[in-house]
DNA sequence: TGTACATCAGTGAACGCGCGTTCACTGATGTAC
DNA sequence: TGTACATCAGTGAACGCGCGTTCACTGATGTAC
C-alpha cells in the first residue's frame, strides 16, 4: 500500500527487506544455494562441502550461520513456507481487486497462480514441501511437521475461499470443501513430478488451468 | 484364468511367479527393503549396508546381484514399472467387465484405484517414480530417463480411454485429452504427498473420488 | 580523538566415522561323461 | 555310481574418499568512556 510519492525514489525489487548486514547475505546465499541442490538431488545428497564451495566460503562458516544440517533445512523451510504466503497473499489481493464475484476472483488466482507456478519452476525446478516429505526419515522431527504446518495454512486459505464462493453459487455436485481446498496442492504437487519427469515446464500451467476448468463446472460457470 | 481344478491346491498367494531359486529370493528381497527405505529416506540417505544388514547378508552380497547403487536404483524402477503396469490392466480389466460403457467403466476404474492406492499407501508410503524424479541428480541418464518412459506408459493408457469416452459422451468443456490422461497421475502423486505430509492415509482415496466427480461432470454425468 | 573491549563473520586444520567398491576366496549345488 | 569341473550365491577383509562436526584462532567492524 505504498504513496505514489514514496514508491518514487524506491528500487525495482526490494520486497520490503531489510538492507541486511554482510552474515545476512551470506547466510541467505546459502539457504538459495541449498534450496537448489535439495530439490535437485535431495537433502543427503547435498553436502555443506559443495554449498560452501559455491558460496566461495570455508565449511566452518556454514557452522557458523547453522547450529548443523537439519539448521539448514529447518530455516529453509521456513522461509520458504513465508515467502509462499507472501506470494499467495499478493495474488489473491489482485485477483480479488479484479472481481468482487468470489468464484471469479479464485478462478483469476487460478490463472495467475498457474503462470508464477511456472515461472518458479524454471528458477528452481521443485516444491521444497515435497521434497523434504518425501525424505522425512531423513529430517528430525522438528523439520519433519513443519512441513504438515505448511499444508495447514494452504489447507485453510482455500477453504474459507470455498466456502465463500459456495454460499453464492451453489455447487452442481456435493463435495467435502476441505477435500477441494487441498486439491489445489494436490494439483500442484502432482504437476511438478509430472513436469520433470518430462522435461516439460509447460506441464504445470496445464494441469493447473486443467484443475481451474474442473472447479468452474463444479460452480456451474 | 486359472480353473477351479488347478486352483485347489494352490497356496494363498502366488501372482503367477515362478518358484525362484534362492539368489532370485534374495535380490528380491533387497529390492523390497531398498523401496521401503527410499520412499522414506531418499535414495542417498539409503545405504547398502543398512539394507545388507536388514536382509541378514554380508555387503558383498548386494554387489553379486547389482552391479553397484544405480544398478539397484534401475532394476527396482524396472520392476515398479512393470507391476504397476499389471495392477493397472487388472484393475482396467475389472471396471471393462462392469460396465460397456467406457465412461462408467472408467468411473468403476477410478474407485477400484483409490482403494487400491489407499492400500498401497499403507505398506510402503510413497510412489518410487516420485522419489527418483524429486532426486533424479543423484541417479544416473539411464535411471532418470526410466522416470520419462513410465509416465508415457501411464498417460497412453488413459488417452485411449478418455478418446473413447470423449466420442460417446460429448463433453460439456473443451479440454486436451492428453492434460485430462496426465491428470490422473499428478492427482495421485500430489495426494501422497499431501497423505504423507498430513499423516492421513484416507486423503489418497477422499483426492482420487474428487477428481472422480469432477471427470463424471465433466462429461455430463 | 584515542584507547580498550566486544561482537561479527568468518579461517584452517584435524577428527573419526561410514560409505561404496574391490578382490581373493569358499562351500553348496548342478551337469557331463 | 563316481569323479571332474562349472556355476551359484555368497563371505571377510581391506581400500580410500568424503562427509558432518569441532575447536582454537583471527581480522574487521562497532561501541563505551
Amino acid at each position: 500500500m505504498a504513496t505514489v510519492a514514496s514508491a518514487k525514489t524506491a528500487p525495482s525489487v526490494q520486497l520490503g527487506e531489510a538492507p541486511a548486514g554482510k552474515g545476512e547475505r551470506t547466510r541467505e546465499r546459502l539457504l538459495d544455494l541449498a534450496y537448489d541442490s535439495i530439490v535437485a538431488k535431495g537433502f543427503a545428497a547435498t553436502s555443506i562441502e559443495e554449498l560452501v564451495a559455491a558460496a566461495g566460503m570455508s565449511k566452518s562458516g556454514f557452522f557458523y550461520h547453522f547450529k548443523d544440517k537439519n539448521d539448514l533445512a529447518r530455516q529453509l523451510l521456513l522461509r520458504y513456507i513465508a515467502e509462499n504466503e507472501e506470494i499467495m497473499d499478493g495474488l489473491e489481493a489482485r485477483a480479488r481487486e479484479l472481481s468482487e464475484d468470489p468464484l471469479h476472483a479464485f478462478l483469476i488466482f487460478l490463472k495467475l497462480w498457474a503462470e508464477v507456478l511456472e515461472e518458479m519452476l524454471l528458477k528452481h525446478p521443485g516444491c521444497l514441501v515435497a521434497s523434504v516429505t518425501y525424505q522425512d526419515a531423513s529430517f528430525d522431527s522438528g523439520v519433519s511437521c513443519l512441513t504438515r504446518e505448511a499444508m495447514l495454512l494452504w489447507r485453510a486459505r482455500f477453504q474459507r475461499w470455498i466456502e465463500e464462493i459456495s454460499a453464492r453459487h451453489p455447487p452442481r455436485v456435493n463435495f467435502d470443501p476441505v477435500a477441494l481446498a487441498d486439491h489445489i496442492n494436490v494439483v500442484a504437487d502432482g504437476a511438478i513430478v509430472l513436469s520433470k519427469s518430462m522435461k516439460d515446464v509447460s506441464l504445470m500451467a496445464r494441469q493447473t488451468m486443467l484443475m481451474r476448468d474442473m472447479v468452474r463446472l463444479m460452480f456451474g460457470g
